[in-house]
RNA sequence: GCUCGGGUGGCGGAACUGGUAGACGCGCAGGACUUAAAAUCCUGUUCCCAUUAGGGAGUACGGGUUCGAUUCCCGUCCCGAGCACCA
């Protein structure tokens, strides 16, 4: 807008736009005597509603970083692709009757042509698109790998499944240290006796994709099952629909086998501190015991997990989950009846309900169990407190040092015995609430009595090692990853069905076929499972659930790398010369879903040997949210949306990326602000002039001065201080300033302007390749080389002081910099303004701090 | 309830390792240029008192450490995010 008669932004934008691709100027390859730096922003799903100003704020700090890279020497890779299966585009076909891949690709041109005019450095020979059948095969081969390795302990490392079948034949799997859930032990006779399909099913147990009856969230709504982070307070992430608890045979990804080292690796990557506590919250380590407890006249025993085994002689009763599979085996005749009618109401509680409600209800099964060191006999209850999921799915309750206990031991009259109180301190009985700190003595407790908690642990689970009735036990909240959508728009596995046992399919890609309708089935099946001729296929009986969005997502950054390779996922050294991404940009909302799996994946292909590195991401930087300017959430729903295409027509693109840059520091959520706009373009306006008056062209070749020279270096170094910690807006400010300084300088000349181009071009990319060009360069601004600040010009020979009178600042005086404290005491206690003050008495103290401060205390 | 962030003018936000609080921009007020407008430029702008000079208060609130605190410590309140019967 501003000074529109000579500089004509959308000329000089689209110009540069049409030239950089001409010339190729983004494309990038391997250069090995280059340093490469890998830039990556979190992939879009191509909605049909297109950006908003919101998505491209990340988007602008990586590609400043990049630029600044290029710039630097480096060797930049800056990909963008589309993550492009999922379910908007379905429930958009089943609406209108379009295919999800026909809207995707015109969704994808929109998004592609609001990238455009933005000016990003893409290569966009690099773009993937998860859905395409030359992507999505190397999906489907990865999920074969998983689905033909084992993860041994041992190693801490996943191996291929005939190392585990070899070790089987010759030992059974006694002495095997796998992470399985299968308890059962045969020997290596047991094994060669079995029959094959005896064998795959046992292999089942071992895979590191596997197919299981599970308990999943089903959502009616969507007509498919969820992943735990696609469930948000009882309902779909999605639309918002109630999903319930469904056995189910469904596939999963053996996350587990992985948690340690997806917990223990969060040390090792620069992420924001947040992120690394919900993925630590997600993978929810903790550190106990499993003790038995024999179940009188039942013959049976019940196993609990407690990290609490110093208070095992303040349990009082025990608890099962309603759906534990021993409870129908213990409970008494009298009691069976209520049990099972429990039970069952249980089972049918939906996760809101359960939620919303953590009143205590439950029922006594009519059984006693043996407290181990008290020998007294407690009662088993069971209730829906107690989850089936983790841990063993039954407790030793100890009302008087856990609230939940507490609770429930209130509400049905059970005892509460007390066994750690605070040191040096008496406690009063019967509590009234429960003590559960983790400080504190035992005492009523045998031969635990007077240890503190934390030994009262280590020494517990010793003796209940010695006992044989338990062992030291490390457990995770960490859920394996459920894999299978009853969908049609994902990839399809590579599996087909032999006597009810999966094979894989070793002909890639599947390639989804096309169906009648996208409508889920409602039973539990995918749209895919009435194309019966694709179902029945030569190679046998298909599957038909389809792979989870996050499917594509979780190895996308690999094949930027080599993302044309048909001989493999990415080439080897495509691999080892581009390696982990060093910066990645996206929002938060990943935490527990794609930023986890992703790293899961890394680590598998890292044991499989074809990584060198095992963390995906080295550096990640989480951008806040833009809101309207109303404060709400930018959507069509409030009507607030600013759409970039507008902002780059009315004022250009490199006002738009300065000003998503100078609105705030790049986490922080801020609202957009229209009017704030202008300021950045008036400042671009400003620059312009540097070069330009009106129409004329007047750069000079004069020397410049030493005061312009302290601009230019102290801009320089600012800049090349704030990029790397990504301090984007006060970059802003200081080119605001150095621009304010010189127009008052009139200062016009190329000594100074060039260099100051460099250091706005990775902002601003087109007005300072236009400006580059007018200066007579040739080559692109952005292959220059970025200009090196040089302390000497910097230097200041006064330092002008703020002088304090007891902490408050009363007037400045200028002397100059070497000058020693004592003359400057000297000078400042003759200042007439400390003289004021002092009225003539000595000060109590003088604090002379060299170029920085004096205060004078009286 | 627990965990992690955060609270600075009318607004977005600056402030190195404890050293001039409010940079830069928006908005607002006044002015210059112009027949007029746009654009551009100049001046002022934390609040209160004062014509000025100057003074007082001030970084959510209350205390503390220090010559000096937005910054460090303790307590309280509020906002945001995450977790939420995980034994």
């Amino acid at each position: 807008m501003s000074d529109s008669k000579s500089y004509r932004f959308q000329e000089i934008e689209a110009k540069w736009q049409k030239r950089w691709v001409e010339n190729q100027l983004y494309r990038v390859d391997i250069q090995e005597d280059k340093p490469k730096y890998y830039t990556l922003d979190m992939f879009p799903y191509p909605s049909g509603s297109g950006l908003h100003v919101g998505h491209p704020l990340g988007y602008i700090a990586s590609d400043i970083v990049s630029r600044y890279k290029r710039l630097n020497g480096f060797n930049v890779l800056h990909p963008m692709g589309y993550d492009a299966f999922g379910l908007p585009a379905e429930q958009y076909a089943i609406q209108t009757g379009q295919h999800p891949a026909v809207t995707t690709e015109a969704n994808i041109k929109r998004f592609r042509e609001q990238l455009d005019k933005m000016g990003f450095s893409y290569d966009w020979n690099r773009q993937v698109k998860t859905c395409d059948p030359n992507y999505y095969q190397w999906t489907q081969w990865i999920f074969s790998l998983f689905f033909t390795h084992w993860y041994n302990k041992n190693k801490a490392c996943a191996e291929p499944i005939e190392n585990l079948i070899a070790f089987f034949e010759s030992e059974g799997n006694q002495n095997i240290n796998a992470h399985s859930p299968y308890s059962e032990r045969f020997t290596s006779n047991d094994w060669n006796a079995y029959g094959a399909e005896k064998q795959m099913e046992i292999l089942n147990h071992y895979r590191l994709a596997f197919i299981d009856e599970t308990t999943v969230n089903w959502c009616a709504e969507l007509g498919t099952v969820l992943a735990n982070e696609e469930v948000v307070n009882g309902v779909s992430e999605r639309g918002g629909y109630p999903v319930i608890r469904k056995k189910m045979k469904q596939w999963s990804l053996r996350i587990t086998a992985y948690a340690d080292r997806l917990l223990s690796g969060l040390d090792t990557i620069d992420w924001s501190d947040s992120i690394k506590e919900i993925q630590r919250n997600w993978i929810g380590r903790s550190e106990g015991a499993e003790i038995d407890f024999n179940v009188s006249q039942t013959g049976h025993a019940l196993r609990v997990f407690t990290t609490r085994p110093d208070t095992l002689f303040g349990a009082t009763y025990m608890v099962i989950a309603p759906e534990h599979e021993l409870l129908q085996d213990i409970c008494s005749e009298e009691q069976r009846g209520s049990v099972i009618a429990y039970a069952e109401k249980a089972k049918n509680r939906s996760e809101i309900d359960r939620m919303a409600d953590t009143s205590k209800t439950g029922v006594f099964t009519g059984a006693y169990a043996i407290n181990p060191f008290t020998n007294l006999e407690i009662p088993v209850w069971t209730s829906d407190y107690v989850l089936a999921s983790y841990g063993t799915g039954a407790i030793m309750a100890v009302p008087a040092h856990d609230e939940r206990d507490f609770e429930f031991a209130k509400t049905f009259d059970l005892p509460i015995t007390a066994v750690i109180k605070p040191e040096n301190e008496e406690i009063t009985l019967p509590l009234t609430e429960a003590l559960s700190s983790k400080e504190g003595v035992c005492f009523e407790s045998g031969f635990l009595n007077g240890l503190n908690v934390k030994d009262a642990i280590v020494k517990a689970i010793q003796e209940i090692e010695n006992r044989g009735i338990g062992t030291k036990k490390i457990n995770y909240k960490l859920r394996e990853a459920g894999f299978g959508r009853q969908r049609y728009w994902g990839e399809p596995f590579p599996i087909t069905y032999k006597n009810d046992q999966p094979e894989l399919v070793k002909q890639l890609p599947v390639e989804l076929p096309e169906v009648e309708s996208y409508k889920p089935t409602g039973t539990g099946e995918s749209p895919l499972a009435a194309v019966s001729e694709w179902v029945n296929s030569a190679e046998g009986m298909r599957e038909t659930d389809t792979m989870p969005g996050w499917a594509g997502s979780s190895w996308y950054f690999l094949r930027y790398t080599d993302p044309n390779n048909l001989e493999a996922f990415a080439s080897k050294e495509a691999l080892s010369y581009w390696k982990n991404v060093d910066l990645y940009v996206g929002g938060s909302e990943h935490a527990t879903g794609h930023l986890l799996y992703s790293r899961f994946w890394t680590k598998f292909l890292y044991d499989l040997g074809y990584l060198s590195w095992d963390e995906p991401f080295q550096k990640l930087v989480n951008q806040g949210m833009i809101m309207g300017e109303d404060g709400q959430k930018m959507s069509k729903r409030w009507g607030n949306v600013v759409n970039p295409d507008d902002v780059c027509e009315q004022y250009g693109a490199d006002t738009l990326r300065l000003y998503e840059m100078f609105l705030g520091p790049l986490e922080d959520s801020k609202p957009w602000n229209t009017n704030g706009i202008e300021g950045v373009s008036r400042f671009l306006g400003k620059f312009w002039r540097l070069f330009y008056n009106n129409e004329a062209f007047s750069v000079t070749d004069e020397k410049a001065t030493e005061e312009e020279l302290k601009i230019l270096h102290k801009t320089i170094k600012k800049i090349t201080e704030d990029i790397p910690k990504m301090s984007f807006n006060t970059s802003v400010s200081a080119f605001m300033m150095c621009v304010n300084d010189l127009t008052s300088l009139k200062c016009h000349k190329r000594e100074v302007l060039e260099p100051l181009l460099i250091l706005l071009a990775p902002f601003a990319p087109h007005i300072t390749e236009e400006l580059w060009e007018q200066l007579g360069r040739t080559e692109s601004i952005h292959t220059a080389t970025w200009p090196d600040y040089n302390e000497d010009y910097i230097k200041e020979n006064a330092f002008t002081y703020p002088v304090s009178i007891n902490g408050k600042m009363r007037t400045q005086l200028t002397l100059p910099v070497n000058m020693n404290k004592e003359d400057v005491e000297k000078e400042v206690l003759a200042n007439e303004v400390v003289l004021k003050w002092t009225e003539g008495k000595a000060p109590k103290k003088v604090i002379v701090v060299p170029n920085r401060i004096v205060n004078v205390v009286i």
